[in-house]
DNA sequence: CGTACTGTTGATCAAAGTCAATTGAGGTGG
DNA sequence: CCACCTCAATTGACTTTGATCAACAGTACG
């Protein structure tokens, strides 16, 4: 089920990879491929620092390689709305895959370390590994599955519904990339990034998640999500994974 | 500036083309493949009918020719999700680019005239058009750009900016593929189905259109919505037309 | 130590949902 | 032509949810 240790310590595959092969069997080939491309230019990020400002025709796409950044945009009054979490092995900022400018700011909600993949570089890889390339464009829609689903929560639950339902999301995905147990995970949410995220104040964030600790058994505590009960916060919350990778109806 | 109005007479541009020529010059050339490829698989569909299903893995895109369609989401307590509205020129489901299914139902919001292109007509496209090809990656992406601010806008403001920011929004989409006039345009939408993609009662919607045009001018009648100072509208409902077309900062 | 951020709690209030009914237009069958 | 049906729009009364305002406690950090 895990990937062997001993590999682990010479090159572990990064999440990425992990997140593509959900999509779509990686060929052995072009996965090193994809490693070296990871290698060529990255960066490290401190906690609240930018990682893409606003406004900036991008030249190139960034990939999470560790910790978590949210995607942003400042509104007029001068408050800000979070519109996606990018966990490890997400990539941000498809925008620059044209060459368009981001209408929002992407900022590192944790110290993250991230690999920059120009477009020059992205051509070489649709050359050289086009089931990669392919799973990329894959990953670009299911982005966009999410987002819809962040609609509907927004929209149509109630408060306690909407947390568990992001925290259920989160777990999954991160999951899928090897980062979470299966009944809790590491978080470097505030409050009130949790709550911004949802559309809710962080008072009633607050008074919410007491709520779902008491009832459903869903606990945030010292940068930790406990589920008691994953299937049953699954439930409460009416989360359903098949959104996140698109997986038929 | 504007087509040959000569050319107008024998075909006139179709909105999709008007589309992509606001994000990039679309070469005289590939004009008219995009014109045959949009003539080739063309279907109508009459209002309600369902344009693209739930579940099925799509082989071909779908663009609207004529009429609005809507793209929802069943939950799981039976009532739908309006996630998008797609207008003449607007394309449907980049998912099937990828073969992958859809996770959302698309809808005729009135009668529909729409245009399907397989995957591997899509392939032909990229080779002889690679203009129209690229200005249709540009085109999801300004689909995803406004899945956003519609996240932003049930989010962050009350009902009667939420539902004026869409209608200005609808306006100016509507205004790029020459669908509205400088204060007005038609629409086939309900009050229901307005407040449904606004997240909101239909009660509500309703009130809030009546304050909305008692205050800001804007109506919503014989299925014609109108404003009177637009200017006021977009400064009312913080409307920012960039986001629409990815135009920088 | 002060400063700043996060989490916590209580009191109050405004916004929007829900329930219930009514009106009016359009369409259909007898 | 009329009775009947359905759907959209409308209105009022009532209830619920969650925002806002105002403190205050715990913690980290310079």
């Amino acid at each position: 089920m895990f990937a062997d240790s001993q590999v682990q310590l010479r090159e572990s595959p990064s999440c990425l990879s992990k997140k593509l092969s959900h999509y779509r069997q990686v060929p052995a080939d072009e996965e090193p491929i994809l490693a070296k491309t990871l290698r060529q230019n990255q960066r490290s990020t401190q906690s609240r620092a930018i990682l893409i400002e606003q406004g900036e025709p991008a030249a190139e796409i960034c990939v999470i390689l560790k910790g978590w950044a949210s995607r942003q945009k400042i509104v007029s009054d001068g408050s800000r709305q979070i519109l996606a979490f990018h966990l490890p092995g997400d990539i941000c900022e498809f925008n620059a895959l044209l060459g368009a400018s981001s209408d929002t700011q992407t900022v590192a909600l944790s110290d993250v370390r991230s690999a920059r993949i120009t477009r020059r570089a992205l051509n070489e890889l649709a050359a050289t590994a086009p089931k990669v390339s392919q799973a990329l464009w894959w990953e670009a829609l299911s982005s966009n599955a999410i987002q819809r689903e962040w609609l509907i929560n927004i929209a149509r639950r109630g408060a306690s519904e909407r947390i568990a339902h992001l925290l259920c999301e989160l777990h999954y995905r991160l999951s899928l990339v090897g980062a979470a147990s299966d009944t809790a995970f590491a978080s470097p949410l505030t409050q009130a990034q949790l709550g911004n995220a949802c559309g809710m104040s962080a008072e009633h964030t607050n008074r919410t998640l007491r709520k779902l600790r008491d009832t459903v058994g869903i606990g945030l505590e010292d940068g930790e999500v406990r589920f008691a009960d994953i299937d049953a916060a699954h439930r409460y919350s009416d989360f359903d994974r098949r959104y996140v990778l698109l997986n038929g109806l």
